[in-house]
DNA sequence: TTACATTTAAATGTCTGACATTTTGGGCGC
DNA sequence: GCGCCCAAAATGTCAGACATTTAAATGTAA
């Protein structure tokens, strides 16, 4: 009979599930070179362009980096943050987007984990995450600013706090929830008098977290959520009526 | 934020990023059939191959599916919370894994973040979430128990906690930092005594959540969280001595 | 001996062409 | 009208070749 695998997964999918495995599980380390496709094929006895589908799947998730010439090759790749978060937004943002996630949910996720680091922020915050956050705000009261250069800034400010509270892991977790809402905030028109407001809230949360008063940080927060809640449900009501006319 | 697509990259990364921005800003919908191999061969004006590299990319991140066939061919895939999950967590743990997170940081994440959905948790929580919880409870309290099981119920425990908040976007984000900490957790060896002491937090836990008493949930995960880094740094403590030995 | 230019080998990147496999749909015989 | 078989279309896989890149090895001149 042939080789008719127990998996019904592609020959690619397999060899990459094996090598990935050595790669989570440790036998293979960072910086460790791979056989060259040459082996890898007459290893797994497939041919070279099934060991390069399998290569570039690994690729695709950041877990090898390749490159050419004498001495090149697949080597396993540290992952860094950097590409962590790319990833992690661009899953988080298709997320929302392709499964109908209301606007309530992706706000209450947002701001429940950011009022989660807030406390360890106000403990944390140094002189440069503060400056950040008093630029981001002066910039937001600029009164010529576009709604997308609003926005930018706006996750400027937040990924602010969330950096505040020193912790890397925590960032990376964060990012993805500020990053994924922005296309729905991108939705939002805001005007002169909502700009006002989120101002002086992202005033009080500044404030707070220069006088290290985590409840004061907290308290900011809830109102900063309660408000872009109202913002959100005013821009969902004007797109259901037109779209009902 | 700029497009990915960068001329620097090999040919299939930008045919993969072209394809991946056209997915992500909703130019292809779900379910919707990408051309053909060879057509994307031709509109690219690559080689058949090279487009193949391209759509295993975007097959590693779950963002088109492939069926073999007449009417076969790539579709656009609805990501769902399983995938999400399943690489979030893949992503996570690589990243605790290979960059030296210190167990005092993803502790400190990690509960973090549970206290962020406590409170959400406690309003929302039903029958179902505290009878998992309680039946976890149960069984961790079993003598014969291995670590390695001990752990098990511990995860399940504190996504049942998660879950309780009833926030898919939540869930999501919280999974990642549970599940990785994980190899972490699983070094540690849990004496009779630990365990008694972490039945009796969970239980706190649960029984604040039954109250509806946000407080008290807060306070609980709190001693939890120092417990745990009690326990992790006592295991750093004795692997430093052994190393040196 | 040292510094620089050249060669060379090893590896990935890409292409061409072919064949295998799977699935659908329609034609053909009964 | 029903069922069987075959063709078409698409992906999955393979083989071989050539192009490109990179760094080490080698040769040469000051």
């Amino acid at each position: 009979m042939k080789t008719r695998t127990s998996r019904e997964a592609d020959l690619s999918a397999q060899i990459a599930g094996a090598i990935r495995d050595a790669i989570v599980d440790g036998t293979l380390i960072v910086d460790e070179r791979l056989p060259s496709e040459a082996e890898l094929a007459e290893q797994f006895d497939v041919s070279r362009p099934t060991v390069r589908e399998a290569l570039k799947r690994l690729a695709a998730q950041s877990l090898i980096r390749t490159a050419r010439g004498a001495f090149g090759g697949a080597f396993v790749r540290r992952l860094s943050y950097e590409e962590a978060y790319g990833q992690h937004i661009t899953t988080a943002t298709l997320l929302l987007g392709m499964n109908d996630v209301s606007f309530e949910t992706a706000c209450e996720a947002r701001y429940a984990l950011e009022r989660a680091c807030a406390p360890i922020a106000t403990a944390r915050r140094d002189p440069d995450h503060l400056a950040t956050m008093r630029a981001e705000i002066h910039r937001q009261a600029q009164p010529g600013l576009s709604d997308e250069s609003f926005c930018d800034s706006d996750v400027t400010f937040h990924r602010a706090l969330v950096d505040a509270a020193g912790n890397p892991v925590l960032s990376y977790q964060l990012a993805g929830a500020v990053e994924a809402m922005q296309p729905l905030m991108n939705m939002i028109t805001f005007t002169a008098r909502s700009r006002e407001e989120i101002v002086g809230l992202h005033t009080r949360i500044t404030d707070a977290l220069e006088a290290r008063d985590a409840g004061a940080a907290e308290t900011a927060l809830h109102a900063l959520e309660a408000y872009t809640l109202t913002l959100g449900r005013g821009v969902m009501a004007a797109r259901a009526s037109n779209g009902a006319d």
